[in-house]
RNA sequence: GGCCCCAUGGUCAAUCGGUUAAGACGCGACCCUCUCAAGGUCGAAUGACUGGUUCGAUUCCAGUUGGGGUCACCA
């Protein structure tokens, strides 16, 4: 009578290695006590999706606080799925974030003991594991045709039963090995599920890092867990996967909880030991007044590249993205004057246990502060570096004009108040337009935004008077009183408090005569601090720009 | 539908049974000020509902409701 041993030697012929082989091959790691090792482990069908980033840098900075080791596997394993070129792509943008891993997948190959990182090139290793399970009588070849399942399916919808290949449905589950061998040898394709020992009625509990205890039902399902491809299901090769990469802590989307019952089911059977798991919760959106998780389809912010292209800085998001897992790093943040996340005492426990709404506003509020705390010299180096992906016309500005494009993005920099007027670098653009003449002569095209109740030829005399007395090179306090006595002699008044008490007596007030020469030169009534202005853009323009906007009027 | 997860202002949220229920974003007002931004001060705004347990519940328990997830040879 044929056995199961028959049975695995027929189904994986080639197949001589053993768990035990695996189990050499993959010792566990020496690490300190309470060290965690966690992975990042995506497939590659498309760009970074800002809930992997989220998922990421927790699983990052778990490993990187506790002295473990943060690893990269790509799953690969759903071939119609896959994008030629993604995993690259998702390296790329994590590298952008700082998220390196200590090992795995890499464009150049492999970096690490407990490799391949990716899951297509481990199919002897699954194959391996399954021929025990196969031989031990916990997996078996499953014949049946997507129309069977379906045919199975039906029945028990229109029986009210729950769906799924268990017990009694699990029409493979109890042929013996002699049929089996028998259907094979017949060249019916197969499959193969694992087979459950499991009691649909009774719990099983699991403790999740971020939520405490979960109770769910057992799991009594026979998962395909090899398919017909050849290739191991994630259920499967999470199993096996996490196992000889010796991962200490599963960081993964909420979704998956409901089949964590099949995955202890797995590790009880093989008598591994399993890992510890945190279900983060996913990020939401608000659309028409329902939540639902960020789609890549339906959602711009769903994608990473989103806010690289419109120039969010990197710290910024992953700070907005830290407040999300952590609340207190806002306080953090404050107590400690930085938003250097990998500085911040990150807690796994405090997550928070529902999905938080993406929060553009706040966002915008991160990146502010992220880039008005950036010194010069490194936010000029990464505008150019954004500028000469995204940004056409900012890159030829630099190329042309660097140090001046620089003085630009210092004006009220350098202070204990740092002017916040950029959420992200593709708002520098629109808004240093007037600094350069190109552009300034197309908004002066237009009619000026000049105070009606201020007679042009006040107007023009305000401006050919400040060509001929505003000094340069002087402190800003010097300046300005030169342009109240300028303003004064034409009638304005030099201080907010004489005008206030007698409106009428001045053409205009204080603020008027600054706002002459502001819309002159920017061609607006709201400008950054016009001394600084007028400083970067230096003599000869202002110069130029002051008298043809006076030989105008 | 079964099962699971979740529930404090518009958003992110603190509180380990007793608080005037923090703080942040956003919003509003005022102050500062040559405009804007920044900054400062102040303000509006929160415990889904119903029962229990308790001297006392936002906090513990149950149910209801609501939201989310999941039930593939996808991950």
């Amino acid at each position: 009578m044929p056995d199961n041993n028959d049975l695995a030697e027929l189904l994986f012929p080639d197949v001589t290695m053993t768990i035990d082989d695996l189990e050499a091959r993959y010792p566990a790691r020496n690490l300190p006590e309470g060290a965690q090792v966690t992975r990042f482990a995506p497939s590659p069908t498309g760009f970074l999706h800002t809930g992997s980033l989220f998922t990421s840098m927790v699983s990052y900075t778990v490993a990187k606080r506790s002295g473990g080791v943060y690893f990269f596997r790509l799953e690969d394993t759903d071939t119609k799925r896959t994008i030629e070129g993604s995993g690259d792509l998702l390296i790329r943008e994590l590298h952008q974030f700082g998220i390196d891993a200590d090992e795995g997948y890499t464009p150049e190959g492999d970096k690490g003991a407990y490799g391949p990182y990716k899951q297509s090139e481990r199919k002897d290793i699954y194959r391996a594991v399954i021929k025990e399970l196969v031989r031990r009588g916990r997996a078996y070849p499953d014949f049946c045709t997507p129309e069977d399942l379906d045919k199975i399916r039906k029945s028990q919808e229109a029986n009210k039963v729950l769906p799924g290949y268990y017990g009694v449905y699990a029409r493979d589950r109890n042929l013996s090995a002699e049929e089996r061998i028998e259907r094979i040898n017949a060249g019916t394709p197969w499959v193969i599920r694992f087979k459950s020992n499991g009691d649909h009625d009774r719990k099983t509990k699991f403790v999740d890092a971020i939520r405490g205890e979960i109770e769910l039902q057992d799991n009594d399902t026979d998962v395909v867990i090899l398919k017909s491809d050849g290739l191991p299901t994630y259920h499967f090769a999470h199993v096996c996967d996490d196992h000889f990469m010796r991962t200490t802590m599963i960081t993964r989307g909420e979704e998956w909880i409901p089949s964590t019952p099949i995955h202890l089911d797995m590790f009880r059977a093989l008598g591994w030991k399993p890992p510890k798991y945190a279900h983060i919760p996913s990020i939401m959106k608000l659309d028409h007044g329902n939540k639902r998780k960020l789609s890549k389809r339906k959602d711009a912010e769903a994608a990473v590249s989103y806010f690289i292209e419109a120039g969010y800085p990197e710290g910024g998001l992953l700070a907005y993205l830290m407040s999300i897992a952590n609340s207190n790093f806002e306080e953090w943040t404050m107590a400690n004057k930085t938003y250097d996340v990998s500085r911040f005492p990150f807690n796994i426990k405090k997550m928070s246990l529902d999905g938080a709404l993406f929060d553009m506003d706040k966002l915008n509020f991160f990146c502010k502060e992220v880039i008005a705390a950036t010194p010069i010299d490194e936010l000029f180096a990464a505008v150019s570096k954004y500028a000469k992906a995204h940004d056409e016309d900012l890159c030829s500005r630099i190329t042309t004009n660097g140090d001046y494009v620089k003085a630009i993005l210092n004006i009220e920099k350098d202070r204990k108040n740092p002017r916040k007027d950029y959420a992200k670098y593709g708002d520098i653009t629109p808004s240093i337009r007037f600094f350069f003449d190109d552009e300034w002569e197309k908004i002066v095209a237009n009619p000026l935004p000049f105070k009606e109740t201020i007679p042009s030829d006040i107007v023009a005399k305000m401006l050919l008077a400040s060509v001929e007395k505003m000094p340069f090179g002087v402190e800003e306090n010097d300046w300005f009183s030169a342009v109240k006595e300028i303003g004064g002699s034409l009638g304005f008044a030099v201080s907010n408090k004489d005008y206030k008490a007698n409106p009428s007596a001045f053409v205009g007030s204080l603020s008027d005569g600054a706002e002459i020469l502001r819309v002159a030169l920017t061609g607006s009534t709201q400008s950054p601090n016009l001394h600084e202005i007028i400083e970067i853009l230096g003599k000869e323009r202002v110069t130029k720009r002051l008298t043809i906007v006076a030989n105008k009027l």
